[in-house]
DNA sequence: ATATTGTGAGTGAACATTCACACTCATAGG
DNA sequence: CCTATGAGTGTGAATGTTCACTCACAATAT
């Protein structure tokens, strides 16, 4: 959306590699300029505030699910094929930005703040719906269980991958999350399956 | 385990007050001495830090658990109907003290102390331990399909649990969780029963 | 009279943010 | 071709706030 300068993307870049290393406790302007080679208050001539940055990161998460969305929909492929790359490329994603995974699962970090918490409360609505509405179809197409409602089953899917992500983190990233989380999706996939 | 004396149940409990009502960054010492009617120095009469009160709080979660546990045993019921209540004991346990919730799912905001989430970690752990068990339990006994690795059923059923507590947190608790949580439970209780 | 609990003032650290000042450069006017 | 202007960027010092925690002293209770 918004379009950063060079230095806003180094700084949205070095922010995110601050918080995939030491969590977003961790992410100070003093360590944030103090990586970037810079002193703290040139961090301000490039965004009003620390919660601009945060927001940038966001921003650039919501830019890659954009992407995700269109390469599901041109991949016309069944349902339930939809729903496997799209667990599959978030995995990737988050595999390749485990920062953005620290900003996105920081809901209670950003309580007492109205801006953030609504920026990551539209993520996770925005990625419920879609997960809704492919079910839905899959449903429709006869390919997903029809006596289980569709809003559960993204639900339990949502949770799963939520939590998969979650522990990949607190384990210091010391798993293969895209394996892993393949594992989760296949026997969650045989689960909705409609066998005939 | 620690026996507490009568003034840091009071604090513990109103520290949880504070949790549940505005988030675990809210918890200070400031506002916690405020609360109760003392002194900010007064507290440190009861606890040698911040962290003690901490895991004050976390000490009390295991105690309830290991009540739920002993409940769930007694009651010899099916594996799914063990799961049932243990679900249904655990919604209602946090209806009643969703501070405890914050408190567990905070994981984020512990990163930087080693003890705290240690003791998150090992309540995660051993959370998980018992769910694998009574999964495996239904297999054995043909309640529960044995085509699926008990460990990520176990995974799954988890994984819904968090986010639904997330989401009623996250809410502000404007619905019902023991309500809600009910119904997903079913939704994964049919996904899982073994259909002959 | 002694241990327990409470008080008030204070300390030092961390933090986001501000501000006056300085440097760099591209470009418009003479 | 030189130079003046001004925008963009960087600097160093400072501010004000919040926080956990300490300590000498006082009140209270047993």
């Amino acid at each position: 959306m918004t379009a950063f300068t060079k230095r806003q993307k180094e700084i949205i870049n070095i922010a995110i590699e601050l918080i995939a290393k030491n969590g977003i406790q961790y992410l100070t302007i003093k360590n944030l300029s103090q990586k970037i080679g810079l002193v703290e208050s040139a961090i301000y001539r490039h965004f009003a505030s620390k919660q601009d940055i945060l927001l940038g990161i966001l921003s650039i998460f919501k830019d890659n699910k954009e992407d995700i969305m269109l390469a599901i929909q041109t991949a016309a492929d069944s349902p339930l094929q939809q729903l496997k790359i799209l667990f599959n490329k978030r995995f990737t994603y988050f595999s390749n930005n485990p920062a953005v995974a620290s900003v996105i699962f920081s809901e209670e970090f950003f309580r007492n703040d109205e801006r953030l918490s609504q920026v990551v409360y539209e993520i996770m609505e925005t990625n419920q719906k879609i997960i809704v509405q492919i079910v839905t179809a899959g449903q429709n197409a006869n390919e997903i269980r029809v006596d289980l409602p569709a809003k559960q089953l993204a639900f339990i899917m949502t949770g799963s991958l939520r939590l998969i992500v979650t522990q990949w983190r607190l384990s210091e990233f010391n798993f293969d999350l895209k394996e892993e989380g393949q594992k989760i999706w296949n026997t969650i996939e045989s689960m909705v399956k409609n066998n005939r």
